[in-house]
DNA sequence: CGCATTTGACCGGCGC
DNA sequence: GCGCCGGTCAAATGCG
């Protein structure tokens, strides 16, 4: 009888996961079919993101911290829904993976054929992961430094997909002139979507806030293999979307920081603001170990 | 257990 | 002096 309940079960399950991921396939196969032509995809996503919500419920996995509502966006009235919905998505994918499945809505008109691919490239099914997990799972979600061959891995992987897709088309990386660095940020999977904009530590008249040159950059350049640690995230004024604070974490002491931003006249575009140049060259790295080495062969023999 | 993310609280600079 | 706002901290929580 047990035994029968917990096969119901499990058949319930697997059944409300399958249905939401093949819907959310569906929804994928619709866009990347149909960029053009608008369908309103609002119902096919609520209806895989139920099943997808009840397959989580399933595995008790409610989850909390990475998986927690974010503040509630008010939405512009009259602007078109599906246009708001666009945005709401977009700030969403500021954030990480993670939030953006935490406002339980899915990305409806933005230009699936993108987003979508890496995610059907990285189909899991990791139960043991929030449901959205999916889109992070290969792509090095993780910051922290022992992500850094996944990301490699998966910057290649998408790369090949961004250079097939039509998005590929203006950006030419003329970033030459910048010597700041760029990492993707925790959303790693999300930020590549989009171009991103190399910004450029300047000093303005305050000295506090730093004006942004823009430069085209590649898409999926890989300039810069720190890790970054998020440590905020705010809300600015006058902007829909919030920032994005890390920090350079790939050496001790490295005051390196950078904000992510998101375009306000493109929302497609990234702005990334370092601060602090890091002190972590090649040079002050070995210097660095020889120091450890000789500190730590002493401390060795104390002992 | 260590590390990562999220997010509300807190702090300090700046303008009025 | 006060309020606003950007930047940072740290508690809570999950994951591996």
């Amino acid at each position: 009888m047990v035994l029968f309940s917990k096969m119901n079960k499990e058949l319930a399950l697997q059944e409300a996961a399958s249905t939401g991921l093949k819907t959310m396939e569906h929804l994928i196969k619709l866009e990347a079919n149909e960029p053009v032509v608008q369908v309103d995809c609002r119902e096919i996503t609520d209806f895989a993101i139920a099943n997808l919500k009840k397959a989580n419920s399933m595995v008790g996995r409610t989850g909390h911290a990475r998986f927690r509502r974010g503040p509630v966006q008010v939405q512009a009235q009259n602007e078109t829904e599906s246009q708001a919905q666009v945005y709401d998505s977009l700030t969403l994918l500021s954030l990480s993976p993670y939030s953006y499945m935490e406002k339980e809505r899915v990305l409806a008109p933005v230009p699936l054929s993108v987003v979508a691919l890496p995610v059907q490239i990285e189909l899991t099914f990791g139960f043991r992961k929030p449901s959205v997990n999916v889109i992070a799972a290969g792509v090095g979600g993780d910051g922290g430094g022992a992500g850094v061959m996944k990301y490699k891995y998966t910057f290649d992987k998408l790369n090949k997909v961004i250079s097939s897709s039509s998005f590929h088309s203006s950006n030419k990386g003329e970033g030459s002139g910048s010597t700041s660095n760029f990492a993707p940020p925790s959303s790693v999977s999300l930020l590549s979507m989009a171009q991103v904009v190399f910004a450029r530590k300047q000093s303005s008249t305050t000295g506090k806030r730093y004006r942004v040159q823009e430069q085209s950059g590649m898409v999926l350049a890989k300039r810069d293999e720190c890790s970054w640690r998020k440590y905020g995230q705010k809300l600015i004024k006058g902007s829909p979307y919030p920032w994005a604070y890390y920090k350079c974490i790939s050496f001790p002491g490295c005051l390196a920081k950078k904000h992510v931003e998101r375009a306000m006249d493109d929302p497609m575009m990234l702005i990334v603001t370092y601060e602090e140049e890091h002190c972590h060259t090649q040079v002050a790295i070995q210097e660095y170990n020889s120091l450890m080495m000789t500190f730590g062969s002493a401390e060795e023999k104390k002992e």
